[in-house]
DNA sequence: CGATTTACTGAGGTTACCTCATCATGAGGG
DNA sequence: CCCTCATGATGAGGTAACCTCAGTAAATCG
């Protein structure tokens, strides 16, 4: 009986997550509408200011998923005007996903908002339990990565 | 530049978020694929099993999702045979779900399963952290919820 | 009894992925 | 140099888990 409690908590936390996950997808959504991007785009754009120019195959790395998935958010971004498919000079297969100075901008405009609205959604939570959910987080991304 | 970090974290906080719900996501498809069942699917006989025959209305509110999504795991979940719909007899409008025997029989099976599999992805925290992950998820769900 | 509300569902849309097949190009071996 | 194989991107098509909006039938309320 005490073991069935046991499976129902964590149960519970695998929806908890769910629904944590959830509310925050919802939230990042409203947060990134006035650039009409939606929360994957804003990672993409992310991956290209930190890491400039990439191929479409290193795009897919960083934001770990298919090859072909990053091709679709690159057309998201390419339609809007925020990124620019190049020739890689080095190899004619790839092509190289780059910001445009719009896409510059608004990504610059991104990361402040988005950096208020992680804000206010983990601003219930201290600085201890913080970091807390850091580190148990990357625990369970290093488990099921590694 | 202290607070640029702190912003940086709590970006981090969020995609981790994503990160881990999308392993656990993946995680419990592959452990309910035995049943063919989805992990939405599994949530629902969850709420069956614990609640008895409800109406889809009732469904959707413990499920937290809208009362038409209920409709749709509903029938997934009728065509499969594990659950049916009745008349409501005390509401002609409303929809009684239950499981049936088949579909218990079903939600037994994957509630073992279930269990170890959630076992094992949070068998890398120890109590004190599964315990503050629960409270903090708790906290981050009251907030965005109420 | 008519008007409003409630319960469900059809139609169609979205986000964020996926696999498989295809096509062009690059790289290595004979 | 050509042939084969690997690699980079993309077309086609699919999935899970939602959503809204509009419609129908039944209940309830004034």
């Amino acid at each position: 009986m005490q073991e069935q409690e046991e499976w129902g908590r964590q149960e519970s936390l695998s929806d908890s997550f769910r629904a944590v996950s959830r509310r925050l997808r919802i939230q990042s959504q409203k947060a990134l509408a006035p650039w009409d991007v939606t929360p994957g785009q804003a990672r993409a754009l992310g991956v290209l200011s930190r890491h400039g120019p990439v191929r479409l195959g290193t795009l897919s790395e960083h934001l770990r998923i298919a090859a072909r998935s990053a091709t679709e958010v690159a057309d998201a971004l390419e339609m809007r005007g925020l990124v620019d498919r190049r020739a890689d000079p080095t190899d004619r297969r790839a092509t190289l996903i780059a910001l445009t100075p719009r896409g510059e901008e608004v990504t610059t405009a991104i990361r402040a908002a988005r950096g208020v609205e992680a804000e206010e959604f983990f601003a219930r939570l201290d600085a201890d339990d913080r970091a807390a959910l850091a580190r148990i987080l990357d625990a369970l991304l290093d488990q099921s990565s590694g």
